[in-house]
This record gives structure tokens, sequence and C-alpha cells, in this order.
DNA sequence: CCTATAGCCTGACGGC
DNA sequence: TGCCGTCAGGCTATAG
């Protein structure tokens, strides 16, 4: 689930429901899940304290609190957020939950325990640290810093645009969207594509991030020109209507079709 | 330096 | 039904 458009989705959740109510208690149900953090640590920087402001870069969450320091969501590949009343409501494979003043709770759901949570004292230090690229949805990701970092990998341009130190926030689903909207197939050299084509690309990554965040990364939501819904093992291209091919680039399953990507 | 691969962890699914 | 292998939208460390 977690890529760019999903986190965002989260951040925006995590906005309406839990910003500005005072936290009571935290349990940590899986501290090996903190990450240079005790969960005692994680526990006095949130208790008595509440959310003021959130900001996202990539596949990152990150949560101010009104101590100042920032609470740190990775979700890893199966992670999510889920605001209840109920305990019964709790999600399955909740690591940590935040109790709030008002009765209900946050709870941070990580079933393949691939996710990660975190303390900072600024979230652009975790940026650095992590060395990521730009978040393609910030001003400061142009055609130019696009198209430099697609010269300088020597990656297939499905691999290069999931390299979070390129940019950061595409994965393996959103990859292979971005890449049947630009009609360029996954296989070749992010180097070799000609300059106008990486102009088409750098649209479609704003494009289909933007899109998709409106539709709250739901799939059954997106456009029916969209790749994603038929993105399984007999599905068909939304535009022509020929079988989808299935190909690995190192490592993760991608999908395309090959008449409508050149 | 670079890129591709194995491993982390758990659960769902298909084949025998 | 039960067991086993494979695969799954993440990242990192390591090998080549």
């Amino acid at each position: 689930m977690p890529e760019l458009p999903d986190v965002e989705t989260f951040r925006r959740y995590l906005d309406s429901t839990s910003l500005h109510q005072e936290i009571s208690k935290v349990a940590i149900h899986s501290p090996e899940l903190l990450e240079g953090v005790t969960p005692a640590e994680l526990k006095a920087a949130l208790e008595g304290k509440s959310f003021v402001s959130t900001h996202r870069h990539g596949k990152y969450l990150f949560a101010q609190t009104s101590g100042g320091k920032w609470v740190v969501f990775h979700f890893g590949m199966t992670g999510f957020l889920k605001y209840f009343e109920d305990m019964e409501e709790e999600p399955p494979h909740a690591r940590m939950t935040i109790d709030f003043l008002n009765g209900w709770h946050l709870g941070y759901d990580c079933q393949r325990k691939l996710g990660e949570i975190g303390l900072a004292d600024d979230w652009q230090k975790v940026v650095e640290a992590r060395k990521m690229g730009p978040d393609p949805l910030d001003p400061g990701f142009t055609l130019d810093t696009f198209g430099e970092a697609m010269r300088k990998t020597r990656a297939v341009v499905k691999s290069a645009l999931m390299n979070q130190r390129l940019l950061a926030g595409i994965g393996n689903i959103y990859s292979d969207e971005i890449l049947f909207q630009a009609g360029i197939q996954p296989g070749i050299k992010a180097k070799d594509i000609s300059k106008d084509r990486i102009e088409r690309l750098f649209y479609s990554v704003k494009e289909v991030l933007e899109e998709t965040i409106k539709c709250k990364a739901d799939p059954e939501r997106f456009p029916p020109s969209y790749l994603i819904p038929h993105r399984h093992g007999d599905g068909k291209c939304p535009r022509c209507g020929n079988d989808l091919q299935q190909k690995k680039f190192s490592g993760r399953t991608g999908f395309f079709c090959p008449s409508c990507q050149a």
C-alpha cells in the first residue's frame, strides 16, 4: 500500500482526526519497530503532548508534537493508520496505539513489521540521513533536477523511478502507472530516453501522483484510463485491450502494455 | 563508485 | 485437510 499517494492520504487522515488532541497514553506493542529511540523515550515525547502539524517527504510521514519533537512513521509494505473509538476496532496488527484524552485512539498497524517508528528533532535531518532525493510534489522538483537524475543513473527507468535517492516516494505500483501514462516501456535505460520523452515522463510523475492523491490512493476511484486496477495476472490494457505483460525488474514484478509502451 | 540481489517479517494463496 | 513453496505496493546490507 504505502507509496507516496498512500502516505499523503495517511497524512491528511492524521490531520483531520488526531491534530490538537491531548495524548493520554501510548502503548508500544512491538518495540522492535522503534528505530533509534527507546519505548520510554517515545512515550515521554508523546504523553501529555498533542500533535500540532505534519509533513511528508517521499514515503515518510512526520508528525510534530507540542513538545517540539517529530515522530517519524514509515509504513513498509503493509502499514497504515486507523483512528477508532472502541478498542474492539483496534486493527489486528497494531504495533503502537496512541490514546487521546477524548477517548479515541490512533493505531499504527504493520502486519509484516517492515515499517519503522522513530523520533527526530526535525524532519529534514531524517531526509538527509537517509539521503533521500527530492519529493516529486515539492517545488524543488523541477524538470532539470529530474532530467539530471535520469541521466546520471545506469539503471533501467523503472528501477530509477523507484530509487529513493534519485526521487523519493515512488514504488513498484506507481512506477508502473507512471510509465504506462508516459507511454514508456519499463526496461529501457533511463539515460537512453530522449529529452522530449523525459519531459513527458516528468509530467506523468506529477500528474499520476496528484490524481491518485485526489482519489485517496483508492484504485476503485482511479480514472478508467489507469493501469493499476488491471495490474494482475490476466489483466488487459485499458487503452488497447491487449494482454498486459509482466516481467521482473531488479527483483520487483512490473506490469506494462507491450503495444502502448515503447 | 555503481547496480542487482538476498534478507528482513508475516500472511494469503495455489498445487500436491 | 495439511503442508510447502511462492509471492506481496518497503528498505538495507552485501556481493559483484
